[in-house]
DNA sequence: CTGGATCCCGTAGGATACTG
DNA sequence: CAGTATCCTACGGGATCCAG
């Protein structure tokens, strides 16, 4: 007996488990959008809100202090007339940048013959 | 004048607008999941509901169709009493289970620290 | 066994107004 | 400029019951 359509062994329970726990890291709508614009350096608080497209000032700053909270990336904070903050990745938050890319290439690869699968799909007899 | 700090490129707002898309697809709580469950080969409906712990079956049908509608996965079915249906990955599916390989191992590798980091986050001076 | 149909709830997240 | 504080709604998603 092999693997294929066995009970799942306690190793994949690991990866799911791991793989929810990464989806509540980076699994909501802006986390990743957040970490792809900060991918070329640091960021202010305005050129953040300019860059991530649709996002509300609330969400930005939800979703900064929650990278930030999880190490993603550093908020600094320059004592100036007007305030003046800015974000950076962090060294790990630079290697979920580096891990995310495989997805974004998969991506562009492919989400052509998903809207091709998708009207294949719509159009199907009942 | 180099690329940091400055407007958004087109070519980066492409990549933000890829990413968006493709969270619409992947970005829920189960869809990974399931992906990553079926990657040994294909399973039936209730093995899928044991495989991916806490996943309610309205869920796992919600999730299987969309997946289903978006070619990641196959459903078969085979005509018996009683009924037997089968899910498998695609060749896409297969892909995209690929290009998320390396945020696996990224969480594996990384989660401890985002423990530690939220740890030290939670206990710092307001 | 594989779902479809309903009901219901919590919460993610948008809009807006205000502040240091 | 960089947020915080409310308010409010839509929707994700669980529980349950029913059907082919």
């Amino acid at each position: 007996m092999n693997a294929r359509n066995s009970e799942p062994t306690p190793a994949q329970q690991q990866d799911v488990c791991r793989t929810r726990e990464v989806l509540g890291i980076v699994g909501d709508k802006w986390s990743l959008l957040v970490v792809r614009t900060l991918k070329d350096g640091p960021l202010r608080f305005t050129e953040l809100k300019r860059a991530v497209d649709g996002i509300s000032q609330r969400m930005l700053t939800v979703t900064l202090r929650s990278l930030e909270r999880d190490g993603i990336l550093s908020r600094t904070v320059h004592n100036v007339m007007p305030p003046h903050v800015s974000y950076e990745l962090t060294p790990m938050g630079r290697t979920l940048r580096d891990a995310t890319a495989p997805l974004l290439e998969w991506s562009i690869t492919h989400l052509p013959h998903i809207d091709a699968a998708r009207a294949e799909y719509d159009t199907r007899p009942a």
